[in-house]
DNA sequence: TTCATTGTTCAATAGTTCTTGAACTTTTGA
DNA sequence: TCAAAAGTTCAAGAACTATTGAACAATGAA
C-alpha cells in the first residue's frame, strides 16, 4: 500500500496553520526548509521525541499537505511541498520560515 | 479589572498560527481585516457560534495577541494588533488573509 | 537465513479544545 | 429603580491531540 498524500486541491488554509502551529512541527519544517530541495529522513527528527511521536507528527504534516514523504529502503525521506504550498498560498512558507528563524535553535542529531 | 493583552514580546508564533488554525477564528480575522482600521463589536460575529462561543475564540485571540479588545460602553471594541503581529511575523498576516480571503465568504448579521 | 535498522501501527492514557446553556456583571436608557 | 443589551464566566460533556511503549512490517546486509 503505497503512502497516502492530498491532492493540492485538498489543502486547506486553517489546516495548514493548525499543523504548523506546534513547536515539534515548527521545528521539523524549519529543518526542511534548512536542508533545501534535499529530502530528510525521519531519523534525523529524532532528537525532538520519541520514534512513534515523530512517526504522528510526520503523518500529520503529510495528511495537511505540507510535507511528501517517499519510501527509499527502509528511509522515508520527507521534503516540503513546496511548490503546492506556494501556489496554494503564496509566500505563507517563505514568512513563516523567517519568522521561524528567530525561534531557539535545535538540537538536531546529525542533521 | 481591566482586560489583559499579551506585550509584543510575549506573542508566539506557533501559538498564533495555532489560534488561526481554526475556520471560525480564521473567519473572525479575514472580517476584522475587511473592517481595515475600525473596530468591530463582538455581535458581528454573532452568526458563526453562540453568544458564549464567539466569546470563547475572541478570548483566545486576544490572548495570542491577534486582537486587541477595548470596552466601550457594554460593547468590547475588537480589531486586529496589525503593527505588532507585522513588526513580529513581517508579512505573515497578509499572506493569510489574501489566501483565506479565497474562502468560501460568510454570513455575518449587520457586517 | 538471521539480524539489525527504519519506521508504522496499536492501545492506553493524560491533557487540551470546542461547544453549549445557565447564571452572572456591567452599562445604558426609560 | 427596573429592565434590556452586550459580553463574560462557569460547569459539563464530547471530541480531539499528544505522548508513550510494545508489537509489527519491510528492507538490506552478513
Amino acid at each position: 500500500m503505497s503512502i497516502h498524500h492530498p491532492t493540492r486541491e485538498q489543502i486547506s488554509l486553517a489546516n495548514v496553520l493548525a499543523v504548523l502551529g506546534d513547536p515539534t512541527r515548527l521545528a521539523i519544517v524549519a529543518c526542511l526548509a534548512r536542508n533545501d530541495g534535499r529530502s530528510c529522513a525521519c531519523g534525523v527528527f529524532n532528537s525532538l521525541g520519541s520514534k512513534s511521536n515523530i512517526s504522528y507528527h510526520l503523518a500529520k504534516m503529510r495528511e495537511a499537505g505540507i510535507t511528501w514523504t517517499e519510501a527509499v529502503g527502509t528511509n522515508r525521506l520527507i521534503s516540503l511541498r513546496r511548490d503546492d504550498l506556494d501556489t496554494l498560498f503564496p509566500g505563507l512558507l517563505d514568512t513563516i520560515l523567517a519568522a521561524a528563524a528567530d525561534l531557539p535553535p535545535l538540537e538536531l542529531t546529525g542533521g
